[in-house]
DNA sequence: AATATTATTCGTAATTTTGCGAACAACAAA
DNA sequence: TTTGTTGTTCGCAAAATTACGAATAATATT
């Protein structure tokens, strides 16, 4: 084996995929959107925006709060939903980094070619 | 119901969403992060990075090709991978745009506030 | 023709994800 | 105290994901 198989990543792609699947579902990526639309809103107005049913909008939710991309807060008895807008700028800079460390398309980097 | 529930989603937040989901897995970001390094390699170098099984290496790849990410092409005996330029940059022009679409800190836009 | 190399596909198993309705918890209002 | 509102959790089912070894396919080499 050239290189030893450890069985784990880098901690900085770990982060990545993380982040890229708290956003792999479109219910997801619109309570994000909707979130990042305004400055917070309550569990219902979300739910009205999706069409799926309320029970499975909380597990969408909980993942996103997982991953660390929203903040929820109890406010009786409603709760207030908003964007981790430090996490959200983290993730930002993440994606852009992946994006933008590509080589050039006339440069050829592997010996092989 | 406020609003209609029709079981679909915007076609651009679908969109983001499959190359989200594209990327949510360690061995996917490493896959295209490796590619990204260089023009292109063959199946077995992209094999040697990764700390699992090729058949397991094997269907990342398709995933990574169904969403548009990479692209393969056959040299007998080999394959040689290579990421989608075109859709790398519609990938990375949705994300960006994702992140940039969000409200500065401290202006409210819910009615409810 | 037999053998070696390379990568995909098959068959299978374990786990995770997605989804729903019903039940529940927490609080406010009547 | 009963009732209503809000959102989470439970229990369950169906489907998708992740992973592996073995079998296979396709080509090149001997």
């Amino acid at each position: 084996m050239a290189y030893p198989k450890n069985k784990t990543y880098d901690i900085d792609i770990e982060e990545l995929a993380r982040f890229a699947k708290a956003m792999g579902h479109p219910a997801r990526i619109s309570i994000l959107r909707y979130l990042a639309s305004m400055d917070s809103c309550f569990f219902g107005d979300i739910c009205q925006e999706l069409p799926i049913a309320k029970a499975t909008v909380s597990q969408h939710l909980t993942e996103l709060k997982n991953a660390g991309l929203i903040r929820g807060e109890i406010e009786p008895p409603k709760v207030r939903y908003c964007i981790d807008r430090e996490n959200w700028e983290k993730a930002n800079e993440a994606f852009r980094q992946f994006f933008s460390n590509i080589q050039p398309n006339d440069v050829c980097c592997n010996p092989e070619n």
